[in-house]
DNA sequence: TCTGTCACG
DNA sequence: ACGTACGTGACAGAA
C-alpha cells in the first residue's frame, strides 16, 4: 500500500487571502469571483502538488468559541466579512464538494483547532501530514512529520514551515511559536500581549529563557528596565495570550482519519461550477490536460466503399464536420455504429456512394444523430435527404436543460450523461489560429467515438425525458422543426445584390459628409466608431455633462446622447451616423458577404441555445433586419422571391405574449378582452388610468403599452420609469394600479415566482423547462434577476412554443397539399414564405388558419399577414 | 478576446 | 441600500 499523506486546509484564512490577494472580479451575472477563483487555483495546487490520500477543508463556526470564555474581547475590533466575500462562500462550499474533499467545522471551535487535533491524532500514527493556512498560528503545529505551508505573496506561493525552517527563521521551536505570541499578541485577533513587546523582544526572550513561564521564572535574573516593568505588570496578560494563541489539540471533533479519505474530484461537477462562474482559463487547461486522460479503445473498420451489410436496422450517424458552418465546411468523415459494426468513412466520398444515400433516405432505416439539423443540410449538399431521424442528441440535452448544450461539444453533453469515452474536439483539433483537423486513424477514431456516444446515450437521454414529462416536446416538437428548419436553411432566400450594392454607394457618401460636419463640430478629427475618442471629444473637449459611466469610460449610448440633444448640434449628427453606420456595416456590408453563389442567404437557426426555447439566427443574422426606422427598413427591399413572378407572404401573431400570459393568468378582465378582440393597450389604459375609452388619450395608450411591456418581461418601476421617462414613483402608480386591475395577472407572477423557489425551475404550456437556481440567492441583484426571469420565461417560452408548432403544422401542410409555397423564416412571432401568385389565395387562408390553431388556448390567437414584391412591401 | 453599441422580437 | 426591464447576434475598436 502506498504511503499515506494527510492535508488539512484553514478554509476560512485560505479565503480571505484570496479575496485580498485579488481584486474584485465579477462574471457576467454579477457574481463576485475573485475569492472563489483564488481558492480554487490552491486547491489544483494543492491537490496536484501534495497528492493526498487524506483530506479535510477545516471551517471556522460561529462567532462565538471557547476562547471568548476566557477573554471576551477575542478578534474583538474585526472588520465585519466584506459581503462580496460571504456571498462567495456558497460557491466555495459548492466547489469544495464537487473536489470531494471532506468539510467540517465544530460549534466553539476554530479551524485551527480542527486541525491541531487531527495532526496530532495523524502523528499518532505516523502519517505525513500538511497543514495549509494563511495564518502564522499554525506554524506551533510544525513537526518532523508535519510541514505547515503559509501563504505568502499572491495566492499559490507558499512558505513551508518545517521545524528547521522555523528554527532558521526565527531561532525558536515550533511551540515557542505560541510563547512569542503570548509576549507579543497578536493584533488580527486582538490577543493583547505585553504592550511594548513585539517580535524581536519576544524572540531574544525566549532564546534565553525558554518559553512564558520560564521569562516568569527567571524575573528575578533580569536587569531593572522599562522592559522588566511592562513584564511584570502584564504578567497576568501574557498568560492569558499564551492560552489564547494554543491550539486546541484535543478538540471534540465527530471526524478521524478514516473518516476523511480523499478520491479526487469529480471533474464534471467542477467544471459544471467553473462554467457557472466562467473561469474560462481553467477550463481550457484542464480540457487540455483531459486529452492526455486514457480513453478504453474502440474497434472500427475504415472501409472505402459502402456494403449493404454495414447498414443495420437502428444505427447512430455522425458526420464530422470542419466547423459549424454547416452550409459550406468541409466534410470530414462519416462514422455508422450499430449493435454490430462500426464502419468509418471519409467524408465526401461517403455522401457519393449512392448505397449510403439510399440508406440515408430510407425512413424505416432509424438513425441516431448529434444535431440532425446539420446533417440534413450536408446531405441537401450532395442532393439527398435525411429521413428516418430518430435520435439527436442535441436537441434532447437541450430540452432536459437548456443552459447545457449551448456552447457545448458532444464531448462534454456525453459526458454530462455519463459516458465519458470522447475527446473533446478542441483537444484534437486545437483552437484559434492553430486549428488544424485531425487526420487518418485520429479522425476515424473520434468519429467512432461520437457515434458510438450517440448510440449508447438514446436510452439514458430519452428515459430522463419521460421521467420529466419532456418526451412529447422533444419527440413530437423539437426533432420534427429540425427538419422544418433545416429545409428552410438549405432553401435559403434570395437577397438581391444590386439593390443593396446601391444603397451602398449612396449610404457611403452620406456617411463622409456626416463625418466631415462631425469633425469640423469637434474641431477636430477623430474615430466616431470609437466610444472612447468620441467620450473624450463630447465631455472633455466640448464640456457636456456626463450622465452615465460604463466600466470602461463614459457612455456614449444612444439613450445618453438622446438627453443632450439640444444642448449641442453635434449629438443629432452623431445619432444620425451611428444609425447610417449600422446600417453600412451590418446590413449593407455584411449581408453582402453572405450571399451564396446561388444568390441567395443561408442563415442557420441555433435551436439549442436559447434559455426561453426561442430560436436564433446566425451567419447572417435575419431576426433583426431594421423595420423600426423607416431608413433602415429599406433594407427588406433587397429581400425577394427566388421565382420570377412569385411574392412574399408575412403573417405575424398579433400580442402573442399577452395572450399567451391571459391564457396561463386566466385573468378575468384579460380574457375577456382578448374574447372581445379589444385593443388591449387601451383596454390597459382604461383599467390603468381608470377613464373611460374614449378618454384615453395617445399618451396614456403609450404608458399602457410600456406597462404591457414590463408586466411580461418581470416588471420594476425603475425599468418602467427609463422607458417612459417618468419618475419611480410614478411608474411604481402606473403597476400598482395594473395588478390591482388584473389580480389574475398578479397571482400569475406570484405563482412563477413561487414555483421556481419550490421546484428550482419554470415550465411552458408544452412543459419545457428552465432552471433558475439563481432564485434561492442571497444576492438581491442575482435574486431579482431570476425572479423576472421566472416570470418571463413561461411567457416567452409558450410563445415560443406556439410558433414551432405553427411551422411543423404549416410544413405538413404544404406537403400534403403539394404546394409550391416555400416557408423562408422565422421571426419569433411572425413567418415568412415566398409564394406563386396561382398559391396567394389558398395562402391567405391557410397560414393564418395553420398559426391560429397551432394550439387553442382560452383566449384566441389573431394572425396579422400581407404580402408583396419585396420583404419590405409586405406590410 | 472583451466591451460597447445597436439591430430585432 | 442595493441597481434592474426579457430574449438574441454582429460589428468596430481596444486590449
Amino acid at each position: 500500500m502506498s504511503k499515506q499523506k494527510v492535508v488539512l486546509v484553514d478554509g476560512n484564512s485560505l479565503a480571505y487571502r484570496a479575496f485580498f490577494a485579488l481584486p474584485l472580479l465579477t462574471n457576467e451575472q454579477g457574481i463576485h469571483t475573485n475569492a472563489t477563483y483564488g481558492f480554487t487555483m490552491m486547491l489544483q495546487k494543492i491537490v496536484e502538488e501534495e497528492q493526498p490520500t487524506h483530506m479535510l477543508i477545516a471551517w471556522d463556526a460561529g462567532k462565538t468559541t471557547f476562547r471568548h470564555a476566557t477573554f471576551s474581547e477575542y478578534k474583538g475590533g474585526r472588520q465585519k466579512t466584506p459581503p462580496e466575500l460571504s456571498e462567495q462562500f456558497t460557491y466555495i462550499r459548492q466547489l469544495v464538494e464537487a473536489y470531494q474533499i471532506p468539510q467540517y467545522e465544530l460549534d466553539q471551535y476554530e479551524a485551527d483547532d480542527i486541525i491541531g487535533t487531527l495532526s496530532k491524532q495523524a502523528e499518532a500514527q505516523g502519517i505525513e501530514t500538511v497543514v495549509i493556512s494563511g495564518d502564522k498560528d499554525l506554524t506551533q503545529l510544525a513537526s518532523s512529520l508535519t510541514t505547515v505551508q503559509i501563504t505568502r505573496k499572491g495566492i499559490t506561493d507558499l512558505e513551508h514551515y518545517t521545524p528547521e525552517h522555523i528554527q532558521e527563521k526565527y531561532g525558536l521551536t515550533p511551540l515557542q511559536i505560541i510563547d512569542m505570541k503570548g509576549l507579543m499578541g497578536d493584533a488580527s485577533d486582538n490577543i493583547p500581549g505585553v504592550p511594548g513587546v513585539g517580535e524581536k523582544t519576544a524572540i531574544k526572550l525566549l532564546t534565553a529563557y525558554e518559553t512564558v513561564e520560564g521569562v516568569y521564572a527567571h524575573m528575578d535574573d533580569m536587569k531593572a528596565s522599562k522592559m522588566k516593568e511592562k513584564l511584570v505588570a502584564n504578567e497576568e496578560l501574557a498568560h492569558i495570550s499564551k492560552q489564547l494563541a494554543t491550539i486546541e489539540r484535543d478538540a471534540p471533533i465527530a471526524v478521524n482519519l478514516d473518516s476523511i479519505p480523499y478520491p479526487g474530484p469529480d471533474m464534471e461537477k467542477v467544471h459544471t461550477i467553473w462554467q457557472q462562474l466562467q473561469f474560462k482559463t481553467l477550463l481550457e487547461k484542464s480540457a487540455f490536460q483531459s486529452d492526455t486522460k486514457e480513453l478504453a479503445e474502440v474497434s472500427y473498420e475504415v472501409v472505402t466503399e459502402w456494403k449493404s451489410e454495414h447498414f443495420e436496422q437502428d444505427m447512430a450517424l455522425h458526420v464530422e464536420l470542419y466547423d459549424d458552418h454547416y452550409h459550406t465546411t468541409d466534410i470530414l468523415a462519416v462514422g455508422i455504429v450499430g449493435e454490430k459494426g462500426q464502419y468509418v468513412m471519409e467524408g465526401n466520398a461517403a455522401f457519393s456512394d449512392p448505397l449510403f444515400k439510399a440508406w440515408l433516405e430510407d425512413e424505416t432505416k432509424s438513425k441516431r444523430c448529434y444535431d440532425v439539423k446539420a446533417f440534413q443540410a450536408v446531405a441537401k449538399r450532395f442532393g439527398c435527404e435525411l429521413k428516418g431521424a430518430s435520435f439527436d442528441l442535441l436537441l434532447a440535452a437541450y430540452i432536459s436543460d437548456p443552459s447545457m448544450s449551448s456552447s457545448q461539444d458532444l464531448a462534454s453533453l456525453a459526458r454530462h450523461f455519463g459516458h465519458g469515452e470522447v475527446d473533446d474536439d478542441e483537444a484534437l483539433y486545437g483552437k484559434g489560429a492553430k486549428k488544424k483537423a485531425p487526420e487518418g486513424d485520429v479522425l476515424f477514431e473520434h468519429v467512432i467515438r461520437k457515434a458510438t456516444a450517440v448510440w449508447k446515450l438514446k436510452d439514458v437521454v430519452e428515459s430522463k425525458l419521460k421521467e420529466t414529462e419532456q418526451y412529447d416536446l422533444y419527440h413530437n416538437l423539437e426533432l420534427p422543426l429540425a427538419s422544418v428548419l433545416g429545409e428552410m436553411e438549405s432553401f435559403g432566400v434570395r437577397v438581391d445584390r444590386e439593390t443593396l450594392k446601391k444603397m451602398g454607394v449612396e449610404l457611403r457618401g452620406r456617411l463622409e459628409q456626416i463625418e466631415k460636419r462631425i469633425h469640423e463640430m469637434a474641431g477636430e478629427d477623430f474615430n466616431i466608431n470609437s466610444p472612447k475618442q468620441l467620450g473624450v471629444i463630447l465631455f472633455e473637449k466640448l464640456g457636456l455633462p456626463a450622465i452615465k459611466k460604463t466600466k470602461t469610460g463614459y457612455s456614449t449610448a444612444a439613450d445618453v446622447l438622446e438627453k443632450l440633444q439640444g444642448q449641442h448640434e453635434i449629438i443629432s449628427e452623431i445619432l444620425l451616423y451611428r444609425q447610417l453606420g449600422k446600417l453600412q456595416s451590418t446590413y449593407i456590408e455584411g449581408l453582402l458577404k453572405e450571399i451564396h453563389e446561388d444568390g441567395k442567404v443561408h442563415t442557420r437557426y441555433q435551436q439549442a441555445l436559447t434559455s426561453t426555447g426561442r430560436l436564433s439566427s446566425i451567419n447572417p443574422n435575419l431576426q433583426n433586419i431594421p423595420i423600426r426606422i423607416e431608413e433602415g427598413r429599406k433594407i427588406r427591399q433587397a429581400f425577394v422571391p427566388s421565382e420570377d413572378g412569385w411574392v412574399l407572404f408575412a403573417a405575424d401573431y398579433s400580442q402573442i405574449e399577452l395572450r399567451v400570459m391571459a391564457h396561463m393568468s386566466q385573468d378575468e378582465k384579460l380574457v375577456r378582452a382578448f374574447q372581445e378582440d379589444r385593443d388591449i393597450h387601451t383596454q390597459t389604459a382604461m383599467d390603468v388610468f381608470g377613464v373611460k375609452a374614449e378618454e384615453v388619450t395617445s399618451n396614456m395608450r403609450r404608458a399602457a403599452k410600456a406597462v404591457n411591456f414590463g408586466i411580461i418581461y418581470g416588471i420594476s418601476d425603475y425599468g418602467l420609469s427609463q422607458s417612459l421617462s417618468i419618475t419611480r414613483k410614478e411608474a411604481a402608480t402606473f403597476i400598482d394600479n395594473y395588478l390591482t386591475s388584473f389580480p389574475g395577472v398578479k397571482e400569475f407572477m406570484d405563482n412563477a415566482i413561487a414555483e421556481a423557489k419550490k421546484h428550482g425551475f419554470v415550465t411552458t404550456i408544452m412543459n419545457r423547462r428552465r432552471y433558475l437556481p439563481e432564485i434561492t440567492s442571497s444576492n438581491f441583484n442575482l435574486r431579482g434577476f431570476a425572479e423576472r426571469t421566472a416570470m418571463n420565461t413561461p411567457i416567452q417560452g409558450s410563445a415560443a412554443d406556439i410558433i414551432k408548432k405553427a411551422m411543423i403544422d404549416m410544413d405538413r401542410e404544404i406537403e400534403e397539399r403539394g404546394l409550391k409555397t416555400k416557408m423562408l423564416l422565422q421571426v419569433h412571432d411572425e413567418l415568412i414564405f415566398e409564394v406563386p401568385v396561382d398559391e396567394l389565395e389558398t395562402i391567405e387562408k391557410l397560414v393564418p388558419h395553420v398559426m391560429e390553431h397551432a394550439v387553442e388556448l382560452s383566449v384566441p390567437l389573431k394572425v396579422d399577414f400581407a404580402h408583396g414584391k419585396t420583404w419590405y412591401e409586405t406590410k
